[in-house]
DNA sequence: GATGAATGAGTATTCATTCAT
DNA sequence: CATGAATGAATACTCATTCAT
């Protein structure tokens, strides 16, 4: 899979440069037009070039979508394990999920046109073009609950919530900022602290003594 | 405010139920498919007539659409300032929201194919069909923003949570529920009470005495 | 199978009217343009309308083409049975191959585009356009090997000929007339005669005490 | 004549080599699929070279499509002509035919693509690309015909056929095989001579004493 | 009121052709 | 010589929209 991971001008042929060119404006399109919005004229335009042109690197307009979405989840599952794996091994769960939504918020913010298309447009992709994808979307899930488990086991998630539901409304929390974000809102920075606190807060219990009162 | 409030069952004339046939189709539809794929010979179908009836009540399929959203979000309004207004005057900040965030998920997951419809393709609609809507966002907005102030007033927001991003944070959970939850994911009364926990501690200081009721 | 037997201009609703347009002009380009070089925009201007205009007829060009094809070869069929039915009891197989003969000539050069259009372009069309087209030639062709097989069983077919390979060129030499037949060669009748002449001794022993030198 | 006759092994320079095998596989398409349904793709992939080569031995497809067409039947008149000069001086004219139509049926059906693509497609071509064909075309037409005149100078015409009109009929029987035929259905032989006897027949008055031998 | 019939403006896709290398 | 890369012109097909009935 060749450009899977778009490395936005650093390819080495000129050919590649061009292929990489076009799934960026098919990302940049895509995230703002949705599925079925998304022309290839209006990638062409953006990429610089005419849309016959885009068949010389791709089969149809649905191989280079599913292209980007799949790379959009692909490249979010990435990071995040990466960031993960470059925390001290005992770095406790909940700032383990710390750092999964500074990671999450931060590509969908300020790093990548794929991951927005991907997520703001995950609902509305014909099924055929989601078989790659669904299982990096398996896949990221499972990262998730495996951080939210570890927070439960140690007892960092409040007796009062469902750890799914608790997840899913999380990473809602996470990917609708793709929907009004803008730099004008404050700084990634604030925005990746403030989500921090926020999902701190709403998962933890009262921090002392705890324990005893899971049930109510 | 003829048809602004779609009453499925309580139009006069024959000609009122199928406008208003037709405008639940529409929702149906645009919640589902999004606002490029919504196709008004879908909606026709849906609606059990044929496309160029449409136009009988509606200008233009932008026309449709346009009312659709804005209907979504005002329902979501009128009935969430109801909501408050029903509660006793001396309710606290922080049981307002939790009256708020019940509204909001009652309609988008059970009630509405208009909120559904408004919330999911509130960022891809073009801007000239958004005049009526970005009003009546604001006025709902407004709703919001004051529930958030009431509340920091008296002390129940975190300090290290800047009220704005907080308040979209808490809707972008909510709205994004749309996108993923299905009966089979657990009841509303279940989801509702789960996204209740979830934004009360997300928001609220450590508690001195935990004192606030979760149902009214 | 509406519309199976092309009634030039006298079907019942103005819609079948339009619908019978346009297979009348598809068969005429297909005739002349062949299957590859058959373009809906010349169909539309033979049929006097719009090329969309096809799609509220037929799903698709395969789909108009593959029942211009049927029905052409469908008519030769049953045009030839009817004119073998008419004959008496009686006649003798040779006869009957003469009458056959002026049935498949007529129909191709002077009655019907929908036979040239399905003789022509036999040869050309992709496979899963020919399902229904497969069977009736084969219909045909039982047909003709009935008439070939009953001329052979009184001693009309010469020996020195294998009658299958004698029946293809038969319909060869009738198939290519619509190669190069053009009124400016000669009548209809003119064409006739020699075709059946030229086929009678083609196919026929020496008149006269024949039986006996059946291998030379 | 720089390649007019295709001599598949027997170029001098590379590029005529390679000149003549994009000939050959244009000949070998052209032949299948038809004059609108031949593609530069297919034709570079059967001389096993780039499309874009061919711009170099061809100033266009119509030019290379042209070149195909009037080799094609080119050499069906040459080899025809060859054939007849080589038969002895007092050869009858019905023998002279049977060997017209060996040379004619072996070329169609063994020797060449650029016969069955010029045959088969001489109908669907552009009038501005048969100029030098309809030359050639002529030609071959006129050999056919001094055939058929001294047939019927010598009474071995029947009087009840038209002379033009029996010997289109006659290369229409010949020209057809290419529809049908397939070495499935007997050797080229077997086809030869069935084809012979056909036609000697088809053409012969009522023999008085039949003398004439059917291989030279 | 509602529909059948038709159309104009797009939209993806194909293909011959060009051109720099 | 030959190719990779790109494009303009076509072409099938879709869809909102119109209009006579």
């Amino acid at each position: 899979m060749p450009a899977k991971l778009p490395a936005p001008e650093s390819s080495d042929t000129k050919a590649q440069r061009t292929r990489t060119r076009i799934l960026n404006a098919a990302a940049q399109v895509l995230s703002v037009k949705g599925y079925a919005g998304t022309r290839l004229t209006d990638i062409a335009d953006q990429a610089e070039l005419r849309a016959p042109a885009i068949y010389y690197y791709f089969k149809s307009r649905e191989d280079l979508i599913e292209e980007v979405m799949f790379c959009g989840i692909s490249d979010l599952r990435t990071y995040l394990q990466d960031a993960l794996d470059a925390l001290p091994p005992d770095t406790a769960p909940m700032d383990r999920i710390m750092t999964a939504v500074e990671s999450h918020l931060r590509h969908e913010l300020e790093l990548s046109d794929y991951a927005r298309a991907s997520i703001r447009n995950s609902g509305q992709i014909p099924g055929h073009l989601k078989t790659r994808q669904k299982k990096e979307e398996a896949a990221y899930d499972r990262i998730w609950r495996g951080l939210m488990k570890d927070a439960a086991a140690e007892g960092q998630i409040r007796a009062d919530l469902n750890p799914p539901l608790a997840q899913a409304l999380v990473l809602g929390a996470l990917n609708w900022t793709a929907e009004w974000w803008h730099p004008r809102r404050g700084s990634v920075e604030t925005m990746v602290s403030n989500a921090q606190v926020f999902v701190k807060h709403s998962l933890s219990p009262v921090p002392k003594k705890q324990r005893t009162t899971r049930r109510r």
